[in-house]
DNA sequence: GGAATCATATTGTCCGACAATCAGACAGGC
DNA sequence: GCCTGTCTGATTGTCGGACAATATGATTCC
């Protein structure tokens, strides 16, 4: 009958408030904050609180601070911040490898199609010297893995679509062990990735979506086959490697 | 030449720390934490430097307090909680409607393909639920977005994969401002979208995959008539609504 | 068994303090 | 002119202790 009083806190309504300008645009990126000092005066509230406020505003990207600095800045969560979030949620939602597979395989071919549309100059500069590199050097399989994790990235980037970068970032995160094992394991897999990623390029450069779109397909149901070949089992949970992180 | 050498500060390797136990299962689920005088004593640190800890693992979702509670427990991160984390990160990105246009074309044929081939029963009469809802009542318009939204999220829930289910929250979240002035605007859009949700569980529970992944094809598309039609432009930029959160 | 009562533990918040170090000014040497 | 060293002040990271409000769990009573 009654929905509960909320009450908040006071270091959640100090995020909270914070956050809400920066969402607004009223603090904009690359703003310095006022010192924890200050902002305590102005709420009113003691700095610990102030510093609780302030850690949650940094786990989520909102705030950062610039390397080896002291004060805090307003910063875009990065790539990475939203894409450990989710790869850490996904870890802990018992995803399988088979389920990124597959989100895999429904998201890229659209993302393949928007950015053989609009690639830049510049975007299909990126992609070609990113191929180029992957299938110039056969040596290192952590190498490898990262080159091909930056194909995908770069092909996000040309979509020149913010959604689809953010969301290949946690994909491909989750992807790479995985995938380590099968460039490892399965002899033909780094010719067929780089004969895929060939295709692609080309289509980009011609700004032939539906071509991209359908070699990006293939190029992702490969990666099933390898699953097969290298003896993954679809149905092994994909577990977030729990980064030390700090020194 | 040489690597910065790293330095964390305390609260963020007690953060990390607790962070790694979580992720490792080592603390599973429901779990409750020590509290925070243990955790210090156990840390070797002070309370204060806990709480900054804690407030970080508590924004991303890691841990959780129960309804009225005091007490601190390990939950998994909410689809609301990744949700909001992405949308806010997209909003910052300047994206555009036509962006979570684009990217909802991409990855709903899918859900809709893997849906009907791995829906339960349950999900099935879920989403038959959910349409008959859309179609029954066409009273309130927050209603009817609420009803567009929760038919996504069914078919979501019905793939079985997780990763759909987490990725359509944040795409949904973005889209809903937009598809109420749709509703608002565009008469016939009720009409079209229960019709497209019709044949989309038709298909679902024939678990025929092609036909619902067209149809959801049809039915995305669709939207972008309706901002045609409702005068939004498309390169309108998607702008969280700072929900205040509190009271 | 269930309800009211009470003691205890725990959280939220505050205050004050101090060491480490970052930022900027300033001077000196090549 | 530019790099180096030095100094000063501001700011952060961490600590210890304190107290009110209240959730938790045990205890008693019907």
């Amino acid at each position: 009958m009654f929905d509960p009083l909320g009450y908040a806190p006071a270091y959640l309504r100090v995020s909270e408030l914070i956050r809400g300008r920066i969402l607004r645009r009223e603090l904009t990126e690359g703003a310095a904050l006022p010192t924890e000092t200050e902002l305590a005066r102005q709420f009113e509230v003691n700095r610990s609180t102030v510093r609780e406020a302030l850690r949650k505003l940094e786990s989520s990207g909102l705030v950062g601070r610039r390397r080896g600095g002291k004060r805090l800045y307003v910063t875009r969560p990065t790539r990475e911040a939203v894409g450990g979030g989710l790869s850490q949620a996904l870890a802990l939602h018992r995803t399988r490898v088979v389920d990124v597979w597959e989100a895999l395989q429904s998201v890229q071919p659209g993302i393949a199609a928007a950015a053989a549309l609009r690639r830049s100059d510049a975007a299909l500069a990126r992609l070609e010297r990113v191929a180029r590199r992957f299938a110039g050097r056969h040596a290192d399989r952590a190498q490898a893995v990262a080159d091909v994790a930056e194909f995908f990235d770069a092909l996000g980037e040309a979509s020149g679509n913010p959604v689809f970068v953010l969301l290949n970032e946690p994909l491909l995160g989750l992807l790479k062990p995985s995938l380590a094992i099968i460039i490892d394991r399965v002899p033909q897999a780094r010719s067929r990735i780089e004969a895929a990623q060939a295709e692609v390029v080309a289509a980009v450069r011609a700004r032939d979506a539906a071509t991209a779109s359908e070699w990006m397909a293939r190029h992702v149901r490969d990666f099933r086959r390898g699953y097969e070949v290298a003896g993954i089992a679809l149905s092994t949970e994909v577990g977030e490697t729990p980064d030390a992180a700090l020194s």
